[in-house]
DNA sequence: AAATCACCCAACCGCACAGAG
DNA sequence: CCTCTGTGCGGTTGGGTGATT
């Protein structure tokens, strides 16, 4: 006998969530830290079942996702994960810790699928072609599980040896940075301001449709959505023009200042100045201080970017089998 | 301008697993 | 052990949107 559905109970919304949603939950999650997802429905007065509330988190509003445009690399990387891994999209995204599983598994069944499917045919070359030939030869299930495990070794190797203070990377000047360059550009930036960037980036999408659809009331069913509320009348300050448009201005360096200015307002954290190290602001309590800091810790260059380049060096060197035979 | 098509992706569904009691 | 609950994961769906006719 199978588990009942977790969202069978009546009057639980489905579909699409509403920018007043998304504020509520990370509000909530602001305060209290992503877990114990039963309490967020109640706590928070939404309508939603809490798996659906856990999803929407990490899928969508969680800090440190970088969404679309995926880059070659990341493309290669995927496609030689999935032939050595198959259908394990967790333990893809494990390796691009800044795209959600959905995202990658997305990206697959719409994209790289169909354009493999092609390359298999014979109609498009290129180092695609030769890479998913090499890397389709299908190799035991015990060898890739120590492959990744050796992986695994080297990838907390290489971390060690960035976060020791004398190897650190150097951050780029604070002039440097343009903010009107798309969120990949500011993986140079501090942890704290990745994070942060990319929240913003997050919020920004939620906001451009509550920008379209303001509510004429928001529903005041508990004490975190009374505070909610207030940092609704905050954005309200927002300026609507510039947050109108095609969905290309999302990315607009402009509306993302605005929206630093808004997301501080919203939230009491630090501006978006690539020269302050700053963590979040210290109203968080402990239990989010610390999730948010973990998040931040996922989007930094220091995680993202250093195992990646050997993790990168093993998965698309087209001479790994001689890496193969040192290693097995 | 309207209709149709194709694609994208957020969200849902259902199963599996782990841990607590 | 067994049950219950929370969470993770992969497959699938359907609404929205842009492209094409």
């Amino acid at each position: 006998m199978g588990r009942p559905p977790c969202c069978d109970k009546e009057g639980v919304k489905k579909g699409p969530w509403t920018p007043e949603e998304d504020i509520i939950l990370v509000s909530y999650i602001q305060e209290h830290g992503p877990g114990n997802w039963r309490a967020v429905p109640t706590s928070t007065g939404l309508s939603r079942c809490s798996k659906s509330c856990r999803l929407r988190w990490t899928n969508y509003l969680r800090p440190g996702i970088k969404r679309g445009n995926f880059t070659e690399q990341e493309e290669k990387m995927i496609i030689h994960l999935q032939a050595l891994l198959g259908n394990r999209w967790a333990a893809i995204a494990s390796y691009l810790p800044q795209r959600t599983d959905n995202d990658i598994k997305n990206y697959w069944n719409t994209y790289l699928k169909k354009r493999l499917k092609k390359l298999e045919s014979g109609t498009e070359g290129g180092s695609l072609g030769n890479m998913y030939n090499s890397a389709s030869k299908p190799i035991p299930r015990g060898q890739w599980e120590r492959r990744l495990q050796t992986d695994i070794h080297m990838a907390k190797k290489a971390l060690n040896e960035a976060l020791s203070p004398n190897k650190m990377v150097p951050l780029p000047e604070p002039n440097d940075t343009n903010l009107s360059n798309d969120i990949g550009s500011i993986k140079q930036a501090t942890p704290s301001s990745i994070s942060y960037a990319s929240s913003a980036d997050n919020i920004a999408r939620l906001l451009k449709g509550w920008m379209k659809n303001p509510p004429n009331k928001v529903s005041s069913k508990s004490n975190s959505i009374m505070s909610t509320q207030s940092s609704l009348n905050n954005l309200a300050g927002f300026d609507t023009a510039s947050s109108e448009g095609t969905p290309s201005n999302r990315a607009n360096g402009s509306t993302n200042v605005e929206l630093s200015e808004t997301f501080e307002s919203l939230f009491g954290y630090g501006s978006l100045d690539y020269s302050s190290n700053s963590e979040f602001s210290p109203s968080l309590s402990p239990e989010a201080s610390t999730f948010f800091q973990d998040e931040s810790r996922f989007g930094t260059t220091s995680i993202a970017e250093i195992p990646f380049s050997l993790l990168e060096k093993w998965l698309l060197d087209d001479t790994k089998s001689s890496l193969d035979s040192t290693l097995f």
